[in-house]
DNA sequence: AGCACA
């Protein structure tokens, strides 16, 4: 083929175009500054930054032909150049009639975010730790999780573009704190655009996605394993799906655990409707009963690994029980329908100090109404909760990444580090005296 | 410092 091209490819004066070319940019310029600088000729109807392969070229397209001639023509005549940052930046009339816009969704500002972690072990990093990460800058209404070519990428969904804006600015290309991350973990390295998305659908609480505002959405089916019991976080740890029913087994009972004391130390989170203990592997477990999951989620989270009495004794180990309504067939000392107390006669109760009920030998600090509504769910108290409620003038913990993993969405509005510090401790009874039920004074490494 | 295909 013989040549046809004899145009020289770049000539001195383009014919005239309401787009111009710009060249010489700094990378850092933004549309705005682009707006900024045509604006004083007329009407900029378009923009475009970030262009080439250096990133350092843009277009500027005004309403009107005569706009962006009378840009070209100041500058062609002015003393000063035009600049952006402090940066000369040379501008001619672009050999395109129109700025094509193929703004990707990445472009437009949104309130959802695609999130790329980069890194090694990306897939290790949980969505809890994500949530935490986003939550900085205001309440993450969703989170999914996907697999894509481009790696192990999230959405996360905000109120509004402004806050998923202000995430996007601080965040894009920082590393997650290496405290938030198992420690065997190398650097996870966010990479931010928005997304084209306004609404996640979530379907199912899983270790893929979360709606943090809807915590009654059920657990994922496919996300529970064999035993019907358990799903697997992408951290690899087993988690259960919440119940209002909590499983305890008591490890170290040094001192008797009756119902009683169970039932003390429980309601401190909310009613308590029903407790059955029985004995299992040579020691006592006990499944205790809340209205709802929430109550039984804050009490788990508080109580866990904590122990009823001071020098670790009758240390609780907890779980969700699979149960949801227990069968209570009789009142006795081994279990107990707290609703029917008052009608069934108990049977075979052991006279006790702390037979009395409610709750009494509180000898120390706690209110009136201490077991009420202090530790109940933030959606039951009201936003904001901190004056009023738990870990009142009680330094909270530092955020402890491994207690995310159980920060299910039941608590959408619950910062960071604010668990409530474990109410319902007791010293150890005096020997051969039955449990005296004191506070024990809060303690940030927990009492072991 | 010279026209975009993300």
């Amino acid at each position: 083929m013989a040549s046809v091209s004899s145009q020289p490819q770049f000539r001195y004066t383009q014919p005239p175009s309401k787009v111009l070319h710009l060249r010489n940019l700094p990378w850092e310029c933004t549309e705005e500054e682009l707006v900024e600088l045509g604006k004083p000729f007329g009407k900029v109807i378009n923009t475009k930054c970030n262009v080439g392969a250096n990133r350092n070229q843009a277009f500027i397209e005004f309403a009107d032909l005569n706009q962006a001639i009378a840009m070209i023509s100041y500058y062609a005549s002015s003393s000063e150049p035009a600049q952006v940052r402090g940066k000369t930046v040379y501008l001619q009339y672009s050999n395109r009639q129109e700025i094509v816009n193929n703004k990707t969704a990445a472009d437009v500002a949104g309130n959802v975010l695609l999130v790329t972690i980069e890194g090694a072990d990306a897939r290790l990093v949980s969505i809890d730790v994500l949530h935490l990460v986003f939550s900085a800058f205001g309440f993450v209404h969703k989170i999914t999780t996907f697999e894509k070519t481009a790696g192990f990428q999230a959405l996360v969904q905000f109120s509004d573009a402004e806050t998923a804006t202000s995430a996007k600015n601080a965040l894009d290309g920082r590393s997650i704190p290496r405290y938030l991350l198992p420690e065997q973990i190398g650097p996870c390295t966010l990479r931010i655009t928005y997304s084209g998305h306004t609404d996640l659908s979530v379907k199912f609480q899983s270790h893929r996605s979360r709606d943090y505002t809807n915590p009654y959405l059920p657990v994922a089916p496919s996300a529970i394993d064999g035993s019907g019991q358990f799903i697997v976080g992408l951290d690899g740890k087993k988690l259960e799906p919440e119940s209002n029913v909590l499983l305890a087994s008591i490890e170290n009972m040094q001192y008797a655990v009756t119902l009683d004391v169970l039932h003390m130390v429980f309601s401190s989170f909310g009613p308590v409707q029903k407790i059955a203990m029985f004995d299992k592997n040579g020691g006592v477990q006990a499944l205790i009963q809340y209205p709802d999951i929430q109550t039984a989620v804050v009490a788990k989270e508080a109580l866990e690994g904590h122990c009823i009495y001071d020098g670790g004794f009758c240390k609780l180990h907890l779980s969700y029980s699979r149960h949801t309504d227990l069968s209570i067939k009789v009142n006795n000392d081994r279990s107990r329908d707290y609703a029917l107390s008052n009608v069934v006669p108990v049977v075979n109760a052991q006279p006790s100090i702390l037979g009395q009920q409610p709750v009494p030998m509180m000898t120390s600090n706690p209110p009136p109404h201490y077991s009420g509504a202090q530790f109940a769910p933030p959606e039951q108290v009201g936003v904001p909760q901190n004056s009023s409620g738990w870990a009142a003038g009680v330094p909270g913990p530092a955020v402890r990444p491994q207690s995310l993993a159980m920060a299910m969405p039941s608590h959408p509005y619950m910062p960071p580090g604010t668990m409530p510090a474990h109410p319902g401790m007791m010293h150890p009874p005096n020997q051969g005296v039955p449990p005296q039920a004191t506070m024990a004074p809060y303690r940030p490494d927990g009492m072991q």
